[in-house]
DNA sequence: CACTCGCCCGAGCCGGAGGCTGAGGAGGAG
DNA sequence: CTCCTCCTCAGCCTCCGGCTCGGGCGAGTG
């Protein structure tokens, strides 16, 4: 049996997943919840094996009583079960604990298998959700590469002042590290600029970035 | 009922996957294959709902098998089961365009409920999958999180010039872009160096990154 | 050997970047 | 009405950033 607690401000949406989960006869929804704090509230009364939950909430956040939830001893999965436009949060609700992500445009009858799997300790996200979570990232690896691919041109002593350009130091400073002449340094900013087809030092440092050659 | 290709080249996997999947009435195993190319060739033949592939295989990659496959009119999903180690390829599955990762120590009892779920159109992710996926992107997090409280205290001018730095314009360009005489512009930046405790505008850029104000 | 070529270093010049002071107008809070 | 914040702009000065040119050094090449 797999005991469930419903948040979300608006009842009629608990409402509505309550008769929704309640044709699968291993699925029990034990409670309701209709803020961040009362969520919580209700975890360690009915002590549910999974949590549907809301992100927008008057209060408490979805997001922070998802953190203060799966800390709990014994915590329940989370799913966060929520409306078009916030698929963004998607890294931040994964990143507090969340063991899916779903939008309400969900077909009912899939919920129950979503809850089944989610159980199962697996995680589960919306079509949309996925899609932007790869938009996301995706931007990064292909300016990566490209950044990569610039950076494999220059020799090796062109790519120790292109880092100190990233790590924001000015060209005395580089000097100073690289015990050269600022002249010398200058020399090789110049060149460095052309051969990247950078226009100024600034995008030469996010270059730099995103090529991997400084962290944060 | 939904029609599954299995693509392992360890046959005894594929009869493994057979025999789990076989107890599903609702499942029917049309075919498997054993190396990428042969992948691609078996969903043309059998035209299969749902594709189960593991990612090292010897020839075509697991992965560019994948590009291939969601590429076709009428495409399966695809859902990648795969052993330990290769978790950190789940961005690049994701953007091939697969319906998931799995990791081979998947217990067999939820691998149906998994085929369900992912064939109603949403995304499943193993518990080690989730986990790297989140660690990968959190160490941004920080930096992120640093930036967006520090551009916070700013006005909305001064993100709009910081933007602009951000892109690596010039004050003159800058000034250009947003209708302004490039005095103010130099003030405006002036200011928020200060602010943000940034000794030079590529560092500001930077920052202007971490916070998200450009995309690349 | 002479010649070339790429990489490492450097000087000098000039325009832009950055800091400082001062100041006017628009709008909100008291 | 006054005080305050924000937006806008000017002028000035200093210094850094970026460009051009040039020399030294080692490795190939004919």
């Amino acid at each position: 049996m797999i005991r469930v607690l419903l948040v979300d401000d608006e009842r009629m949406v608990c409402a509505h997943l309550r008769t929704i989960l309640g044709v699968a006869d291993d699925i029990e929804v034990v409670g309701e919840a209709y803020d961040g704090a009362e969520a919580v509230e209700s975890v360690l009364r009915h002590r549910p094996d999974l949590v549907l939950m809301d992100l927008h909430m008057p209060g408490v956040d979805g997001l922070t009583a998802i953190e203060q939830i799966v800390d709990l001893p014994n915590a329940p999965r989370v799913i966060v079960l929520t409306t078009f436009g916030l698929e963004q949060y998607i890294l931040r609700v994964l990143h507090a604990g969340a063991a899916g992500f779903l939008l309400k445009d969900t077909p009912p009858e899939d919920l129950i298998g979503l809850v089944r799997v989610a159980m199962d300790g697996h995680t589960v996200l919306s079509p949309a959700v996925t899609r932007d979570l790869v938009t996301a990232s995706s931007g990064r690896n292909a300016a990566r590469e490209r950044a990569a691919l610039a950076v494999a041109a220059l020799t090796e002593r062109e790519i120790e002042v292109l880092t100190c350009i990233g790590e924001g130091l000015s060209n005395a400073q580089t000097a100073d590290r690289l015990f050269l002449s600022e002249t010398t340094v200058k020399s090789y900013v110049s060149r460095m600029l052309t051969k990247l087809d950078c226009a100024n030092r600034t995008q030469a440092g996010l270059l730099a970035y995103d090529a991997g050659l400084i962290r944060r």
